[in-house]
RNA sequence: AGUCCGAUGGUGUAAAGGUAGCACAACUGAUUUUGGUUCAGUUAGCCCAGGUUCGAAUCCUGGUCGGACUACCA
C-alpha cells in the first residue's frame, strides 16, 4: 500500500503538458552563475530540477550562466560541479552561456534588423533618470530612433572594440511607459573590456542576463525553466525575446526560495562573512554552504531528504533549522558507527578492580544495523567519564553517578559510587567506585537493575583528540529581518574548541570525512584539517537530549 | 502610488466543491545496557467580509496583511 504522494504545482504543470502532448519529453536545467559557492537553498533548486527530470524521464542540464566576466571564475565552476556531484546528481549536458555568445550576438542583430533594438549613447545615469519610476512612465532616449543601418554599424563597432566601457549599450525597443520597469527598453548588451574565464579576450561586449538566460534555455530546448520568485517580473521579457526572435518557446516557472532559521542565505551576505573573517571560509562548518555542511558532517542523503521533505511552493517561507537537524540525525542514526569519546573528562577509579588487568569487551558498532559488526574496547581500573555524569548533590531523577548511586558502564560493568575528591577550587578531580564483577555485559548474573548507562574511555588506552563544537551561526531566528546590520546578531558561541578529548583507540584510525556517533554526545566527523598525530572531530549535531530538557524545567 | 505574486496549527507542506491530513517542533506515556532509537498518544490551523451552492480551504466579488520590482548584477 503505497499512497501516492500529492503533486506539487510544477509536477501538475508538467503532467498536464505531457498529457496534452505539448512536449514528448521534458528538459530542465540548473543554471548557476560561477561567482560563489552553492548553499542549501541551491540544493533545493538542484534537487527540484534533477528529480523532476528523473521522475518524468526527461533530462537536466548543468549550465553556467557566465555572462559577467567581472565576477566569475573557473575556481567557482569546479567547486559547483564538485558539490552537485557530491549531492548525488549527474547532469545530461554541461553547457556554458559563454559558448552561445556568437549565437546571442546574431539574435541581437536580428532584433536590430526588426527595428526592435537600438544603440544608446546615454550614460548609465542618464538611462536611469529617463527610466521613470514605479509611478511615472519613463521617457524615450534621444537615440531611440536611429536607423537600422546605423544601429547595425554601431553594434558591430561595439563588438570590434571601437568604444570604451560604458560608452554605448544596446537596448531592446519595447515601451518606456510599460508598468513593468523591466520592459522599459532594457539594456541587452554592454561593453566590458575584460578577460572572460572561458572566452578569454574574444569579446568586449557581453549580453545581460535577460538577453542570455531565456535564449540559452531556448537553444537547449529547455521545456520547463525553473527559477526563484524574484525573476517573476522578468517573465514577460523572457517571453518577449523568445517571441520576437521566433525561437524555441521555453517557459519560465517560479518557486519560492528556501530560507532557514538562524542563518542567512544570500550570496552577498555569505561573502561578507567570509571576507570579514566571521567564519574561516566558504567551507566553514557553520556556513549553510554545501561545502560547509559537507565538512560539518552532513550526509548528501540527509540534504536530499531535507529538500524533499520541505517541498516547494510559491509563498514566502522560513524553514525550521530543527527539520534539517532531524534529517541528518535520521540518516546518521542508521549509518554512523558508534564510538565512545569523553569530551569533558574526570577520572573514575574502580577501587576493587586489579590495577594490572585490561579486559577486551565487545561492543556493537550500530544497534540499528547488525551488519555493522562489533568492535573491541579495552577496559581497565582507571577510566575517563563525562564530568556532567557525576553530581555531588544529585536531584531525584538523576540516573547517573553520585555517592551511593549505581550506573552501568556501557558494555562493561555496573559500578557503585563510593567517594570523590575535590581540589581547592571545588572542582571534582576524581571519583571512586566499586564494580560488581558478576554484572559484566552479556553475562550479567547480578540481578541488579540500574536506570543509567554512561560512556567511558580507559585512561591507559585513551587517545587525545581535538573536538570542535558548533552551534547556530546567529542568535536570532531571522537575522535578515532584524534591525540594523545582520552581523550584530552573530552568535559569539557558534564555535567552541575542546583541546583535550579522550577517544577510544579505534577512533584514532578514522579517515577525513568519516562520521561517527559519539555515544550520548552526538554525531561527529573527521575534519579536513585532521592528521593522524592530531585528530580533529567536528560535531555535526547533538543527539536529542531529554535530560537537558528536564533540567530546563 | 503602478505592476505582479502570495496567504492552511509554532514551522514547512497537502486536500482540484463533500471527514482539514502529513512531517518537524512542543507535550504525555511505554520500551531501551545511548536520558539516543523505536512505539503509542496529546495540544494546535483554513487572513477577513460578502456571494454562488444541499455543501466552500477550494469557485466569484471586495477588503486586509505580507512580499517582489526603479543595477551597464544574476
Amino acid at each position: 500500500m503505497s499512497e501516492e504522494r500529492s503533486l506539487n504545482f510544477l509536477e501538475e504543470i508538467i503532467e498536464t503538458d505531457l498529457k496534452e502532448g505539448k512536449y514528448k519529453n521534458i528538459h530542465t536545467r540548473f543554471p548557476p552563475e560561477p561567482n560563489g559557492y552553492l548553499h542549501i537553498g541551491h540544493a533545493s533548486s538542484i534537487h527540484l530540477n534533477f528529480s523532476l527530470a528523473k521522475k518524468y524521464n526527461g533530462k537536466c542540464n548543468l549550465r553556467f550562466d557566465d555572462t559577467n566576466p567581472s565576477t566569475e571564475e573557473t575556481e567557482y565552476v569546479e567547486n559547483i560541479k564538485n558539490d552537485i556531484k557530491w549531492l548525488g546528481y549527474s547532469w545530461d549536458n554541461e553547457f556554458f552561456t559563454s559558448d552561445y555568445f556568437e549565437t546571442l550576438y546574431g539574435y541581437a542583430q536580428k532584433l536590430i534588423d526588426k527595428g526592435l533594438a537600438y544603440v544608446d549613447d546615454s550614460t548609465a545615469e542618464q538611462i536611469a533618470s529617463m527610466k521613470g519610476n514605479l509611478n511615472e512612465p519613463g521617457i524615450n532616449s534621444p537615440f531611440r530612433n536611429r536607423s537600422v543601418e546605423e544601429n547595425r554599424t554601431l553594434f558591430e563597432a561595439m563588438r570590434e572594440g571601437k568604444f570604451g566601457d560604458g560608452e554605448k549599450v544596446l537596448r531592446a525597443k519595447i515601451d518606456m511607459a510599460h508598468p513593468n520597469l523591466l520592459m522599459r527598453d532594457p539594456i541587452i548588451y554592454r561593453i566590458k573590456h575584460e578577460h572572460h574565464h572561458r572566452s578569454g579576450d574574444r569579446w568586449c561586449i557581453y549580453p545581460m542576463y535577460d538577453f542570455a538566460h531565456g535564449q540559452s534555455d531556448s537553444i537547449e530546448h529547455i521545456t520547463h525553466s525553473i527559477c526563484t520568485l524574484e525573476f517573476i517580473h522578468h517573465r514577460p521579457l523572457y517571453n518577449w525575446f523568445i517571441e520576437q526572435l521566433e525561437i524555441f518557446p521555453s517557459h519560465q516557472y517560479e518557486f519560492a526560495r528556501r530560507n532557514l532559521t538562524y542563518t542567512v542565505m544570500s550570496k552577498r551576505k555569505l561573502l561578507q562573512l567570509v571576507n570579514e573573517k566571521h567564519v574561516t571560509g566558504w567551507d566553514d562548518p557553520r556556513m549553510p554552504t554545501i561545502s560547509g555542511m559537507r565538512r560539518r558532517g552532513y550526509s548528501a542523503a540527509s540534504i536530499r531528504n531535507f529538500c524533499e521533505t520541505v517541498g516547494i511552493a510559491k509563498r514566502e517561507n522560513i524553514v525550521d533549522l530543527s527539520l534539517l537537524e532531524f534529517c541528518v540525525r535520521e540518516d546518521l542514526n542508521k549509518h554512523a558507527i558508534r564510538a565512545m569519546a569523553v569530551l569533558d573528562p574526570v577520572k573514575l577509579v574502580i577501587t576493587n578492580y586489579p590495577s594490572d588487568l585490561s579486559e577486551e569487551l565487545e561492543l556493537e558498532n550500530n544497534p540499528e544495523d547488525e551488519s555493522a559488526g562489533k568492535r573491541t574496547v579495552l577496559f581497565s581500573k582507571e577510566l575517563w567519564i563525562e564530568r556532567e555524569d557525576f553530581m555531588e548533590n544529585p536531584p531525584k531523577k538523576f540516573f547517573r553517578l553520585g555517592v551511593g548511586l549505581m550506573v552501568r558502564l556501557k558494555g562493561a560493568y555496573i559500578v557503585r559510587c563510593d567517594d570523590f575528591q575535590k581540589d581547592e577550587t571545588g572542582k571534582v578531580v576524581s571519583i571512586q567506585c566499586t564494580y560488581i564483577p558478576e554484572s559484566r555485559s552479556g553475562s550479567d548474573t547480578s540481578g541488579i537493575h540500574v536506570k543509567g548507562t554512561i560512556h567511558w574511555v580507559s585512561v591507559k588506552h585513551a587517545q587525545c583528540a581535538e573536538v570542535r563544537l558548533y552551534d547556530r551561526l546567529f542568535k536570532t531566528d531571522n537575522p535578515s529581518n532584524e534591525e540594523g546590520d545582520f552581523k550584530e546578531y552573530l552568535n559569539p558561541n557558534s564555535l567552541s574548541v575542546l583541546q583535550q578529548v579522550w577517544i577510544e583507540p579505534e577512533l584514532a584510525k578514522a579517515k577525513v570525512g568519516q562520521y561517527f556517533q559519539f555515544l550520548r554526545k552526538g554525531y561527529f566527523c573527521v575534519d579536513i584539517e585532521s592528521t593522524p598525530e592530531r585528530m580533529i572531530f567536528n560535531r555535526t549535531v547533538t543527539l536529542k537530549d531529554a535530560w537537558a530538557k528536564e533540567l530546563k524545567k
